[in-house]
DNA sequence: GTTGAAATTAGTACGAA
DNA sequence: TTCGTACTAATTTCAAC
């Protein structure tokens, strides 16, 4: 009920995500945001403070950005160690074309997975488990990905540790404007016309080695 | 400040993480872990209710699962494409032995890093990082990464669509029971003799390949 | 570990700038 | 739009059980 999330601003399946945003975000937007990323269980009240808004109006931000989907969801993070489930993999899976949606309705089974992304590169999705041992990695491998059609190889790692995990939003040297930050860490390469870069599609792996080869 | 976030049950750096945890949980505290993971700002007393205890009881475990570490942080979910970070890519990075601090070192100095992990296989690190553009990521590899001694290679991929992220800690078959479900989901396979598989510790990859060869 | 009441804080509504 | 204030509802704290 709270699985799917929203596009990365690219087309995953095939299609281009919308242009049209709802809600135009400004600096004030950007730093509530910020501030609620460190802290999401901070009171509206303290935030308007932070952020150095009235109460009023931060209730009204914070509403907005929730009802507009900027702000997708609160959640607490887990130590999932001490929450009994010690291993993390990252398996890298190689679908088959046309069977996307079939992948992503067997996804849906399977409660050990906590991201999924569809990549370039080598291979076409990357899945994060979390288990309670190592043994669990192998079934849900052998026994559950291996078994379902769309998908045609994976390939497994472990997380052997977790460096770092932060609550980023704001670019560091996007001081408050947007257009400025943006023109000042272009460097000077290919300008790809009027297309803004945040909103550019790729071709997804699938789709561009399906242009490739004929067999599947 | 708060970008140091536990170990994964494994060695990272080639010590084995701390086996003494300070607070034992129950059952009681992963449903609180489940509630809090779907929703991070819901109220203490809300929270006792859809558990099933009282709200001093919830205060209390509340308090010690926070103080424990189980829960590390609250936060928000951002839409990063409304946020204006619309690209999100993964740099798999090889370092160099003996240079992990100095690699580490520089993680903490670029924002744009979300997430660092160490993995096995191929690679020694998987960073997913968020920028505005297409030509942020060239700039991170190219100028940023590349310039770390610490770094030997590295191979970059792009997230077209990111399809899940779950708010997961309870597996699905422990219906309450951690034993009992720990035994049931072990494929008869390797037992590993009385050493539980979470707390299982691997050899990093740059560790086992420093036994296998001599040069760097 | 639970319940119930006081103190505090959060959320809402509305007029003024 | 944003702010400030007053009002209402809810939450947290703290006590006794």
């Amino acid at each position: 009920m709270m699985s799917e999330i929203s596009r990365n601003g690219v087309g995953g399946g095939g299609q281009a995500g919308r242009i049209g945003i709802g809600l135009e975000l400004d600096d004030v937007h950007l730093k509530i945001l910020e501030v609620l990323r460190e802290n999401g269980r901070i009171s509206v009240a303290a935030l308007a403070e932070r952020v150095g808004i009235s109460r009023a109006n931060a209730y009204t931000r914070f509403e907005a950005l929730r009802a507009d989907g900027a702000i997708k969801r609160f959640t607490a993070e887990i130590d999932h160690v001490r929450a009994g489930l010690g291993i993390t993999a990252l398996i890298f899976v190689t679908v088959r074309q046309q069977m996307w949606k079939q992948f992503r309705a067997e996804l849906a089974r399977m409660p050990e997975v906590e991201y999924c992304a569809i990549t370039t590169g080598q291979h076409d999705a990357m899945i994060q488990v979390r288990v309670s041992d190592v043994a669990a990695v192998h079934t849900m491998v052998t026994e559950r990905l291996a078994n379902i059609p769309a998908v045609k190889a994976t390939e497994t790692v472990f997380i052997l540790d977790e460096v770092l995990r932060r609550p980023y939003v704001l670019p560091s040297d996007r001081g408050g404007d947007r257009d400025r930050a943006r023109s000042a860490r272009r460097p000077a390469q290919e300008t790809q016309g009027d297309v803004p870069l945040g909103k550019m599609r790729f071709v997804g792996a699938a789709e561009g080695r399906a242009a490739l080869r004929k067999d599947d």
